[in-house]
DNA sequence: TAAACAGATGCAACTTTGTTGCAAAATAAT
DNA sequence: ATTATTTTGCAACAAAGTTGCATCTGTTTA
């Protein structure tokens, strides 16, 4: 774990510091995805926010992280897998958000279904959120 | 216009006073979509914030409006088509963000597609947001 | 290994966004 | 027109996010 933590951090030309290894462990023995709010209190408050802020904020430049759209337009943030590299993401699957249980994950095996726009249109990147029940609430 | 309005207000009980019919024109008079912001401003300010939100709540709540997540975390909203009631929506529709123009706007003629989950997880409603240059924007 | 540098952090102050309770005003019903 | 019901605006607050700056930490180099 500390290995693969200091590996993404040298990967990307980031010094080592408390704050960027206690936050991406958090990502890392997680497999949802984490809101702002969560981080500030599985951290235990050891972290200003404002250093919470910014922290992610380099981790979405250099494509360790990325954002996840919701309907009710929480920010949260999820791992990026190893393909994802500085500038822009390639997160070519669906996010999904359980109603029940609240977390929100990435479905890294389903991918974005082409969509056929009207003309003119041109696209960059599509986003699919899909809400509903996950596998663990669903074997209740 | 007016009675378009006044129409909409009635179908759905809901009395007719100043701030509602202001901001149901602002969404009748505009393809695309409204931040509250936007509708602030629009306004001149007239009505209180507070209102604005409350009345944005009225009409998430009876249909007339949906909201849009979008990936940089904004809250839009925009009409629906007639035959969104009460509860809830059938916006089945892709929508469209323009990189170019900062435009949002719906899709009506482009439905959702399929998507097929993996096993144990249901859906309820999937929310596909495209980014990329609008018609009016690849004209140039 | 220590000094020097660059970058990261914490603090304070502030802005923006959204919420709640309540009294006053506007709308609808009689 | 009067009453009852909603809606509004105000004030106060809470949450979320940003900025500048001094201080501290991590990294580099001699």
């Amino acid at each position: 774990m500390q290995e693969a933590v200091q590996d993404i951090l040298k990967k990307n030309q980031l010094s080592i510091t408390g704050s960027r290894v206690k936050i991406l462990e958090l990502f890392l023995e997680q497999q949802g995805a984490l809101a702002h709010g969560d981080i500030e209190r599985r951290t235990g408050e050891k972290f200003d926010r404002v250093t919470v802020y910014r922290t992610l904020q380099v981790f979405l430049n250099k494509g360790i992280i990325h954002s996840i759209p919701t309907s009710d337009n929480s920010v949260l943030y999820a791992l990026c897998k190893d393909d994802c590299g500085e500038g822009h993401h390639h997160d070519n699957h669906v996010h999904f958000v359980c109603d029940t249980c609240g977390t929100t994950m990435c479905l890294d095996d389903v991918t974005v279904p082409a969509i056929r726009l009207p003309k003119g249109f041109k696209f960059s990147e599509i986003q699919v959120v899909v809400n509903g029940r996950c596998k663990d609430c669903n074997q209740d």
